[in-house]
DNA sequence: CTGTTTGTTCGGTATTGACTGAACAAACAG
DNA sequence: CTGTTTGTTCAGTCAATACCGAACAAACAG
């Protein structure tokens, strides 16, 4: 793949774009989306250079968080002293994981609330309570709905 | 509530601070963290402007913001001439819900993908595939968990 | 040991965008 | 009609940070 298709290079611009909603640099996102276009599906930092147009340096700087946060994966080949880089296996369940994780945050954050505002004043605890209550709901579910998926990837 | 509670305020700066993550201002996530901890429920303006310490223009701004998201309502009283706002009702499902779009959203691109990519190369497309797939499940169960969600607080 | 290859780190730059204050517009009170 | 109250908009400032290039470190080849 020396001369990318230019309707996938665009591709992977708006994947980088997109990605920045989330919080991940365009940088990221771009390696992100290329790593899930690219034909072999592992990259060596140079061709990363090379296709993205972005310097070693943020290159390095970026596939260490992007495996940090497990979206990435290192790939070494014997006889090769490259790194190579690919989209880990679960990458978006990794990804989505994450996600969930929020919802704890957010039912702590809520309970942080609740123990501020005394406990007679029903009325205004009202608003954190039902904040919690959701979060709560959810941090129990959606991990069973993560299991299904797993489950039912499995078989087919 | 002339002198807030200064545990509150902490509270109500942690919270803006929390909020940034989902790429909502400082002054936006301050702004939900007092609205829900505040008494009363509702609040003009000039108090946001006092307790938050934040310019007028920024509230103006922000409280129009959180409006359009759905995540606050304008409150108005007969004889008062200012605007009041509050958390809105079902803010946190409103939040919730509009990242289940996110999925949509997620879903879409990965499908994008897929058409830049030769139907035969079935190996390259495994990748997007399982992104596909993935936002695809959540996609059609979210909504069902939302439901049930609505479901569970109208009995209790 | 000497060169080169590979990857990291760091200082500087440029861009983005949140926030402010002031000017402005609109509605109302007297 | 004149003042004031209420809220919006806009230009300018400031801070955060993504990115780059260069210097550096480490591993390897010859």
């Amino acid at each position: 793949m020396s001369i990318p298709d230019e309707q996938l290079l665009l591709y992977v611009e708006d994947f980088g774009l997109y990605f920045e909603q989330f919080g991940l640099a365009r940088t990221a996102g771009r390696m992100l989306g290329w790593l899930l276009v690219c034909d072999p599906p592992h990259q060596t930092m140079d061709e990363l250079v090379e296709v993205l147009q972005v310097s070693k340096s943020s290159i390095s700087t970026t596939s260490r968080l992007l495996m940090y946060i497990g979206l990435v994966s290192k790939v070494s080949f014997p006889g090769e002293r490259k790194d190579f880089y690919r989209i880990s296996d679960d990458a978006w369940v990794q990804g989505w994981e994450a996600k969930n994780n929020q919802t704890t945050e957010m039912k702590q954050m809520a309970a942080r609330g609740l123990e501020l505002l005394p406990e007679d004043e029903t009325e205004r605890r009202e608003r954190l309570q039902e904040m919690h209550d959701l979060y709560a709901f959810l941090e129990a579910e959606l991990p069973k709905l993560t299991q299904r998926w797993l489950e039912t990837r499995q078989k087919s």
